[in-house]
DNA sequence: TCGATATTCAAGAGAGTTATTGAATAGTAT
DNA sequence: ATACTATTCAATAACTCTCTTGAATATCGA
């Protein structure tokens, strides 16, 4: 079929799949953004979009990546349909396309986690205590919100928090965790989240809470997927990077 | 492997590298994921090893890539946990790791399809009348099969057939399908169905069938679909390693 | 207009990926 | 054993990806 021909030296990539194939052009397309989800700092950046619209300047911050660096990621994950960036005066803010990408970086989280063994490896080396740090699920969680038993326990930084958050849930970032610890009652179980599955913050703040003899946990999920499920999300005013958040009243 | 992150940390502060670490080293392992997925040929490979277990030699053929070529590429999905392989005789039988797989294939190309905008553009120009070749869904033609007003073809060369099914499905490869074209009822309207939804042969197939003045369309999804819904299937027995030879059952 | 700021672009070094070729390995049959 | 086959490995050349640096562009406020 195609390949043979194709035997004669160079001419790879678009140029054999557009000559060739229907089938092989749309795959060239899957590809692409597989492509763009196959960089750990793209994943990560992806992460960070999932809490919410960010600026370059904050993305590029909290992932760690220089500015012109996270910028290009940026696009990359623009071109491949991933991410979407608006203008809003000197900031380009960056946003998931939908929640369809969330849907595909569970899809990709899972099998992951079910294929590569190196992962259960790394599980076990570095969030050592992982047995220690059982989940609650989000439908276990969501009994023992409305009796009242926990309290909930928002992790990530505050511009995060004030992007979208649970209901009920009180912001305090990892860092203040300590000098703060006052401001959770001793009496009820804490149920700490952060961005994800595998983000570490959670699992942090729930060790450091046991060391303090508070009786902790961690949520399974973070808050993207939280509200994909259709759960109700509580958002503060916007914080940094002035944007005109639409969103109607609750609370 | 790691060999970046150590090196560059000199202007951003070493607690970044330090607290995402683990992180990273999870996202690493996903994106090794997304790599995999991330070459056309090799979401080929996989369609390919959706339909059933099947040789390198098989692959390679059906795939139109070099034989050495396709090994590696194969050996890149084993390596990422997307594919398995056994040993039979002297062949080497590759398949996909799990159902999860195709799961991750759907969420992929759910996601292009609505982000790239490109692949409008490739449906058009390629599947010109895909507006005339209008789908049937899953559960339409189950209606439709149990009051026997419609005629399964399977259009997939007769070894993949041979792995596996529609139940009631007839098996016209679509080269053969000029020729065999007395095989089909001229009554009852044909639903086609291939490897999946962006296999061409369905599309061509319906094509056909219409110059010659039949009623015919395409299922919706492939084999790997359906089977993923947990419908029946049908299993002709004689597979193990199917080639260009056919050899006579021994067992 | 100007300067300040946020982002993008451009170019280049170094590492990784791909397809090809030919050689090596592992099984089977004689 | 020996010949034979299917698959994998190794080496190579061309190409792509990533990150860095410094310059260019766009927007805002004075």
């Amino acid at each position: 079929m195609f390949g043979h021909s194709s035997r004669t030296r160079g001419r790879r990539g678009a140029d054999l799949a557009t000559r060739t194939s229907p089938k092989l052009s749309m795959l060239e397309q899957f590809a692409k953004v597989a492509k763009a989800l196959g960089n750990p700092h793209r994943l990560d950046l992806l992460e960070l979009l999932a809490q919410g619209e960010r600026s370059v300047e904050a993305l590029a911050a909290a992932s760690g990546l220089s500015f012109a660096n996270a910028s290009q990621h940026l696009q990359v994950l623009r071109r491949s349909g991933l991410a979407v960036s608006r203008r809003n005066g000197l900031h380009v803010l960056y946003s998931l396309s939908g929640d369809d990408v969330l849907a595909l970086m569970g899809a990709l989280r899972r099998t992951a986690e079910r294929h590569v063994e190196e992962i259960d490896r790394l599980l076990r080396g570095y969030f050592h205590q992982r047995d220690a740090l059982e989940a609650v699920s989000r439908d276990d969680l969501i009994g023992r919100l409305t009796d009242g038993s926990v309290t909930l326990l928002d992790v990530r930084p505050p511009e995060e928090y004030a992007a979208g958050h649970l209901p009920g849930a009180v912001n305090i970032p990892l860092k203040d965790l300590k000098r703060r610890l006052s401001e959770l009652p001793e009496a009820t179980e804490v149920v700490a989240y952060c961005r994800g599955p595998y983000c570490v913050l959670a699992y942090e703040a729930v060790a450091a809470l046991r060391k303090c003899g508070r009786a902790a946990r961690r949520m399974e999920d973070g808050f993207p997927e939280w509200r994909m499920a259709g759960l109700p999300v509580e958002t503060d005013d916007v914080i940094e990077a002035a944007t005109t958040v639409a969103k109607p009243p609750s609370s």
